[in-house]
DNA sequence: TATGAATGAGCATTCATTCAT
DNA sequence: TATGAATGAATGCTCATTCAT
């Protein structure tokens, strides 16, 4: 009996390290090629798996590419949530933040850019696949609310940063909801420029400058 | 004459309103779909032409993508020279670019986010059709380099107006280049939001509060 | 062990006769349609195989084209080579030639007609294909030279069974190149006539004629 | 009366004139191309007249195709009659045979080959064509008549030749059509190498190298 | 009449997905 | 279980032919 376990373990363990490990490959492929360049065959070849494997461990292509998001975004909330739980000041808290995420967007590049792709992009991907496969049985409406979940979570971790930080009177009585948002579209612009490239900032660089226009804008202070 | 030239006129007229009619399709249809998931057809039944008609007037997809790319800077970039030009504060100035840049966002929803499509992708496109018509005498390598202009002068006219706030002593003495760049960042976070929603902001709304925001940051004054 | 290097020799086994197959599918209808007008929807069709297929087999219309020429060229080369070794007269070499590549044209019928195509079309075809691929890493710069060298040692092959003859003092002393390619345009010409059909002559009757006019031409003897 | 009859005849004399002159350039580029790889846009170019222009001068790309062959065959023919009625021995006239069509295979170079195409293709041609348009009311079901006649016609002048030869004792008695169809066979198989090149034979040179292998064969004398 | 513009039908090629072993 | 092979459905692009002026 104990054999058998121990087996369906080992079995179960590799099974989810080969997920993994096709994620991975998968991740890499995304983020180099986009969601429609990428193959199937690119993933497989870069998870030196057959193309057909692939399909043992995941339906389709978009389900693995929803995957690759949600693994994404679960890592985010996870070290969003424990910096909350620090015992720093507010600013320190949101220089962290500034700092992971930073170092995360450095890290996946253009995997970054990948999330924020339009939702009617988005939308589009999951109708399109829905509407090829409308005879078959098996869909997957669950995955998108997964990950709307996650994203709400990390924005209302920042919101409750934020607020701590107005309630210790290290910031301002702004609306919390709108300064988490100014928040993230600031690091998401930053990190997400396009095809113009200005400087390359080093990720200590952008921190401080990212810090620094978070906290105090570019007014003169006194003139307000 | 006069005859002849007037049908000319307007058969060039009509040449012009045709290949406008086309780039207005291609644009929704990139919008909703992206350059990858977007097809001659979509845009051809968009445009309410044959998709054969297409091909009189633009060379490829990756022409078409282009010349609505180009299209759109253009106009940014003429309106953000004429704010330049007003005979009022920079803060005035500033407020302008984030209402203009805000309803242009609004009005073309989408495309902006096709603009800040992955950068890999975009060298993707450019290198496989780069490829495809090697052989081909007319190629149109102009065409990147004209958008890259485009960007970089839209880029410099906000730096000025900065270093005119700074001069005129409205704004503190940042480095103009870095504030020019949060600035864009800001806009662009702000507006390119992915498949999160949070509160749908009007214009005016969201013009103070991204306002607000870039001159004052969060932090309490008297405290830094 | 065994189990599966018999396995792996079926498989290899199935592959090469998958390409034979479709080989002789091509063979059928680019003979009947010429290169242009055959479809690989028509070889797909002839061959029974799904038109995706032909393409792990073989990368492009053009490769399957050539790999068809340069089998027959093949086929025919070694028949040549084999035919000179014989330990018989000159002449009688000369009309087992006749007799083989009467009998292969006629097995191949239209196959032959189309080796002899356009030069121009060749080169356009090649031309064409070069340039389309000139971005890919692995081309086929060998097959055109393969292609050519075959076709020059078929040739040499007769050069020297003439030179034979001569020495031997079966036949005139004439520029042996010069007769070779005479050989050669007889052959060509009688096969390939057009549209235009005389009377259909037998392989036996064709070979006579043939041999009899190379050896002996239409002018009265002793009147030289 | 006479203005409106002067005007009508230049009228169809430009009608002509116009009709000619698409048909030199559509022989140039079928020549260049072949038939499937020309278009109607090359024409068009080359002929300097519109697209449109040409289907008010012939129905089809087929109609114009086979206009231009059937030119070709015209002149041969002529030339050929011509040539038949000369006060010369048959042996003269052969090799001015031989020089004649020499000379024209050279300038007119692959259209030649587009000439002997093969039968099935030729027929692939007409039937897709057909086909295409079995709905439409106007087919030419005529033209490869006329185009066989006209081979027919040179056929029997050239046997007519050789019978004069055999008559006047020049030849030996060979069968009339089979040596006229070895002499048909002998200059396209030598005009019409396809991508082997051997040495480049000047006209004069290949008059007396075909006429030599044609008379005397390459048998040694006394010998047989 | 001549022509610029418009298009339907195709075609080579690709790729996500399924099948058979 | 893992995978090589097979394929249906696209997709960008072309071209002979028709239309409207």
């Amino acid at each position: 009996m104990k054999k058998k376990d121990l087996r369906l373990e080992r079995k179960k363990h590799r099974l989810e390290e080969n997920k993994m490990f096709i994620l991975q490959a998968a991740e890499t492929v995304f983020a180099q090629k986009g969601y429609s360049l990428a193959t199937m065959d690119d993933i497989a070849l870069e998870a030196q798996f057959s193309k057909a494997t692939l399909y043992r461990y995941y339906k389709s292509k978009r389900e693995v590419f929803f995957e690759v998001i949600l693994n994404s975004f679960e890592e985010v909330r996870k070290k969003t949530a424990k910096i909350k739980l620090k015992k720093i000041t507010a600013e320190e808290k949101i220089r962290e933040l500034i700092f992971y995420i930073s170092t995360y967007y450095h890290k996946k590049k253009n995997m970054a850019r990948i999330l924020y792709m339009e939702r009617s992009v988005m939308r589009n991907i999951l109708n399109i696949d829905i509407k090829k496969h409308l005879s078959h049985s098996t869909q997957h409406p669950q995955i998108p609310n997964e990950f709307k979940e996650n994203m709400e979570e990390i924005f209302n971790i920042i919101c409750e940063i934020i607020k701590e930080g107005i309630e210790s009177g290290e910031f301002r009585k702004v609306d919390v909801r709108d300064a988490a948002f100014i928040f993230g579209a600031l690091l998401r612009g930053f990190h997400f420029r396009g095809p113009l490239r200005g400087r390359e900032y080093r990720i200590k660089e952008s921190t401080d400058l990212l810090l620094n226009f978070f906290l105090y804008g570019i007014k003169k202070k006194g003139k307000a």
